[in-house]
DNA sequence: CGCTGCTTTGAACAACTTCAACTTCTGTGG
DNA sequence: CCACAGAAGTTGAAGTTGTTCAAAGCAGCG
């Protein structure tokens, strides 16, 4: 019995993709899916801590995530790191070089992951083959620009416990659009990250953590988390005006 | 003598704006200029208060600013309005329908302002007509995204102090592109805009107004603004990652 | 002139940070 | 397999920054 595996299933291919739906494929036709097949590579896996992409690097393609998860960061003058979002697996990372051509971030593992290259590099020329594909990105950017705007929102607003109820909720309803549990997942990043992100201090997010356990809202137990009050969670952020859904998060 | 004026020469023009460095018309073809100008409507003036257009509407287009300054807002669930960004002449506003034809925030005449109205609609077919449409508006969001970036680190990390002299400065070299003084300019916005896009009070605004000039930063008479101090000011800033000229605004 | 709305200023208060100590986990080498 | 070192996370107490509440000043406009 041959238990050789023939490489060539293993290639990529948008097609039979359980994420297509989630990511940039989304919409287009079969046809195009195909085009698009041609040209996207999957890398060879990440392991935590492996970079995907450099600020201030020339940008080659756009990343699609189809396992695993990663955080895009800035280092601000003083040296200090600040995390700009996270990223699950269906999201697309790293459309900021399409600016300038340049990356504005640094994205990194925070677990083992793999992702798909789609490299725009000459978006024009792909285009011409498949029309819809820059409106799709358009439509994908544009989306982003509002779960941008959200968070401004929170941080500009709201106090520490919505910020992190509100990211809780983010990860859960992203999670359970890929058909996993909304209720009970690991956290991919760490404390650090997630205060980081919310513009907090480790110290506040791992008070709020107990405050949000002894209050019979999580389950908390180092990464792994469970929403025991979902009701209660969302009544915390229920004063905000952006949907915490952001799917989308560069 | 005829006086009466040729509504024809009055027709807005891509092709002799003199913001089309700025704008959507930048790095076009003069032969798409033309194609770009069959489409553009300029609207009629708008008096402050007046909306371009509002939250869970519709979206039909991209709009160009011309003259005036807007701002872009959206109302929380409390009722609060939370002021999104500001928008001066040569800036683009409204992508935020294209992700899902609705948009995501109302835009409303800071004072008497004229836009040109760029029906983005049916992208796919006036692209067909403009191939390097697309890619424009792709690498316009991709900026505009980059800028909303460094928004989110200014609410996430900045102190008060640093988040008004943020915003001074960007107004100031956005002012400075358009041929305009950066030095001494007219705030078009009120405290209480400016505290909402800073995620601050308007107390706390009006305070450090007052403290800046007491230390001879600045001179403030109202809305009047006039930088004495431009190396200080940016001086207050200084340990901050993103630049701050953020040419595209939302 | 006296209203209304926007801005400024003051004093008390609350939220989050900072600093510091301690606990728990993780991985590495003996 | 255990011991140890270092990293990550938790908890407490003091300190700051910006908010809240309150009131007064100031321009615009009927």
């Amino acid at each position: 019995m041959n238990k050789v595996i023939d490489i060539s299933q293993l290639k990529t291919s948008c097609k039979n993709c359980s994420l297509s739906d989630l990511c940039l494929p989304h919409g287009l036709e079969q046809d195009d899916l195909e085009i698009l097949d041609s040209v996207v590579k999957q890398k060879t896996p990440m392991q935590a801590g492996d970079h995907l992409f450099r600020e201030d690097h020339r940008g080659k393609a756009v990343y699609a995530i189809r396992s695993g998860a990663l955080k895009s960061y800035q280092i601000a003058k003083d040296g200090t790191e600040r995390v700009i979002g996270f990223h699950l697996p269906g999201e697309l990372v790293g459309f900021d070089y399409l600016a300038d051509d340049n990356h504005h971030c640094s994205a990194t593992a925070l677990v083992t992951s793999s992702v798909c290259e789609l490299p725009l590099a000459n978006l024009d020329r792909l285009s011409g083959d498949i029309p819809g594909l820059q409106r799709q990105l358009i439509r994908i950017m544009s989306g982003e620009m509002n779960a941008d705007r959200d968070l401004l929102f929170m941080l500009a607003k709201k106090s520490a416990e919505e910020r992190l109820a509100s990211l809780l909720l983010s990860l859960s309803s992203r999670y359970q659009k890929r058909g996993l549990s909304g209720d009970e997942f690991i956290l991919p990043m760490s404390r650090t990250d997630i205060a980081s992100y919310l513009g907090l201090t480790t110290e506040t997010v791992s008070r709020l953590f107990s405050h949000f356990q002894d209050q019979g809202i999580l389950t908390v137990e180092r990464k792994s988390i469970s929403i025991q009050d979902g009701v209660g969670l969302r009544k915390l952020v229920t004063d905000c005006a952006g949907n915490t859904d952001n799917a989308i998060s560069m």
